[in-house]
RNA sequence: GGACUCGUAGCCUAGCCUGGAUAGGGCGUCGGACUUCUAAUCCGAAAGUCGCAGGUUCAAUUCCUGCCGGGUCCGCCA
């Protein structure tokens, strides 16, 4: 095997271009436009100003000058380009013997020395007092997505969750319930159990504004560890917990470690007090220790202990990014959080900074999801619940099937329901790119048409289904300059970029680069479908296109997988 | 007030970091294609001052400056 990359046309180029180094010649090689079957180009305008010649010329004299490598098919001068084309044998021989392996080819043929890190991924960090919602999927697909993405790179990933487990919001729900749950057990789905006292809050202090003094109250006793309040706080809590359970069930995803806010809120304390004796931070008249960032940092100061000595949200931070060094000795630590606290994620990191712990620490920060009537607010209950999406898409998706197969088992209806509806989801929010802000319009967002999941599934399922039909084996021993048609040639053209898609993706953390590609991909697997019979006369032929279309399905099964998108074989 | 961020056809979105081939897709609209491997598909058409104005460059949607318009955040919430 040989992978071709844009560092091999480099390496190769370099044999010709004494003006520029392999790293230069790398970063100017593009890759065509999608009309084209050339696989990468060197535009020659940068030699031209060095050499004194026109582009066009350059290119032409390149063309003539250079010998066609072995992975070449060929090299051809278009105006000021240079274009390349790799054989596409070699292409389909990496795909079909690599298999599920393909994206990280390079690692494996060596060609690229890859340090293995442990990295931990820190999400969806929820507040266990009010159901998930869609802003919470977001989170769990792009931090699973990412995980699973560096897990594939052979990377040693944590996947951590955190519960916001105590506090002022906790405890609104608690005295909701102390005072209208009537020591109830959950008659729904338990998370949701306890959002509606969440709800039921808001709704008692638009009665009577004194009630968040009763909550306050009932904080300080938790505090105190009175046993009354832990008791409520603790069947609530867990009552949260085991609805969330359900929730990640659904979406596929598992962690390796929680951590509770509740068992280690105090302890960030001791580290600013430390940090004080050090005079890295400042006393405030009123006691509260301020960390100065203005200077050091072009940043707003930022309190991190309260004047009654009380802990903030950063207080326990901090103390958590010590924990998660100390647990999983890690080389990198994700925090999957929204853009929303951007600047939050700067002030924590300085002060980190400011305490000598100098880990290499990243804020993946996506891009909020609005509803047409604006942001979404647990305690408006403006929120798109993250169940009852779940729901909704899966029944859509049932429809569709029960519509096109109606004498399927029910038990087939709904697996295939919830493969397709899941895609539809998860690609939904995947394809884009996570710092994009939408506005989710529960109606129309979620399709089946168009640049969908289930469009990515129905290649993989129409493919499936040709090679059921076919009597043919598939095999390596094709005819391997039978490629002519330009759906063919564009098709492979497309298979080769799958393993630099990966690196990018694990480089620029740009998660959509993957939908994008599988989207391009099917796109022109669907053209090639309309014009190009697989099964035929022609048993050469059909050989040749039975490995090309197996080939398209590993790169598609292993692209979805690393979205958390299962892959159907009928459709 | 300050910081950050976004503005690409009627709607949604990719490309911007790292400037280069006629700015890719999708939805919707209009017109075609199922006796042939699954029409959740394909082919074609109409639709764009890449917010506006400057600047840098052989070359700007991409980089820089200013302006206009939207959003997020800004010491004792999480």
């Amino acid at each position: 095997m040989f992978s071709v990359d844009k560092r091999t046309i480099a390496e190769f180029m370099k044999n010709y271009i004494s003006d520029l180094t392999v790293e230069e010649i790398k970063d100017l090689i593009e890759i065509p436009p999608s009309d084209m079957v050339y696989s990468y180009a060197l535009p020659t305008f940068h030699l031209a100003k060095i050499e004194k010649k026109a582009p066009a010329l350059i290119a032409q004299d390149l063309s003539k000058e250079v010998e066609l490598p072995e992975f070449l098919n060929n090299i051809e001068a278009v105006g000021p380009y240079l274009n390349f084309k790799v054989k596409d044998f070699m292409i389909l021989e990496n795909i079909y013997k690599s298999k599920d392996q393909y994206g990280i080819i390079r690692e494996i043929l060596n060609k690229k020395k890859e340090e293995k890190l442990r990295i931990v991924v820190e999400y969806p960090a929820p507040n266990t007092n009010k159901p998930l919602h869609l802003g919470h999927i977001r989170n769990m697909l792009i931090g699973s997505s990412i995980s699973n993405i560096f897990k594939y790179k052979k990377h040693h990933v944590f996947e951590v969750n955190l519960y916001n487990d105590r506090g002022i919001h906790i405890c609104k729900s608690m005295l909701a319930y102390k005072l209208l749950g009537d020591n109830k057990n959950p008659d729904k789905k338990p998370d949701h159990f306890v959002g509606e006292y969440y709800v039921k809050f808001s709704e008692l202090k638009d009665q009577d504004e004194e009630i968040i003094d009763d909550a306050q109250e009932m904080l300080k006793k938790w505090e105190e560890k009175d046993s009354e309040v832990r008791k409520l706080w603790k069947k609530l809590r867990n009552w949260a917990i085991k609805g969330f359970e359900e929730t990640y069930k659904e979406l596929g995803i598992t962690f390796d470690k929680i951590y509770y806010e509740s068992e280690y809120y105090w302890k960030g304390k001791q580290l600013i007090i430390e940090g004080l004796k050090k005079e890295l931070f400042n006393k405030e008249e009123d006691g509260a220790i301020i960390a100065p960032l203005e200077e050091k940092f072009n940043l707003p100061n930022k309190v991190l202990l309260r004047s009654d000595g009380t802990s903030l949200y950063i207080t326990q931070d901090i103390y958590l990014a010590f924990l998660k060094k100390n647990d999983f000795n890690y080389d990198k630590s994700i925090y999957v959080v929204g853009n929303e606290q951007k600047l939050y994620f700067k002030q924590l990191f300085a002060v980190l900074d400011m305490l000598g712990f100098e880990e290499d620490k990243y804020h993946f920060s996506y891009g909020m999801i609005y509803l047409p009537e604006g942001k979404m607010k647990s305690r408006e209950g403006n929120v798109v619940d993250a169940d009852d999406l779940i729901e909704e898409v899966k029944r859509l998706a049932y429809d569709e099937v029960d519509n096109r197969y109606d004498n399927l088992s029910e038990k087939e209806k709904d697996k295939r329901a919830r493969i397709i509806g899941m895609a539809a989801l998860k690609f939904f929010i995947l394809k884009m790119s996570p710092k994009t802000e939408f506005v989710f319009y529960p109606k129309e967002s979620i399709s089946f048409e168009g640049e969908t999941g289930p469009y990515v599934q129905y290649v993989y399922a129409r493919i499936e289904s040709i090679i059921r039909k076919s009597e043919r084996k598939i095999t390596l021993t094709i005819n391997q300059g039978i490629f002519q048609d330009n759906t063919e040639l564009k098709l492979i053209k497309q298979l080769n970029y799958f393993p630099e898609i990966i690196d990018t993706v694990a480089k620029n953390y740009d998660i959509h680069l993957i939908p994008q590609y599988l989207l391009t991909l099917c796109q022109v697997f669907n053209s090639f479908y309309s014009s190009c019979p697989v099964i035929q006369e022609d048993k050469e032929l059909e050989d040749a296109r039975l490995l090309l279309i197996r080939c398209v399905q590993i790169v598609i099964k292993q692209g979805l997988k690393l979205l958390g998108i299962e892959t159907l074989e009928e459709m």
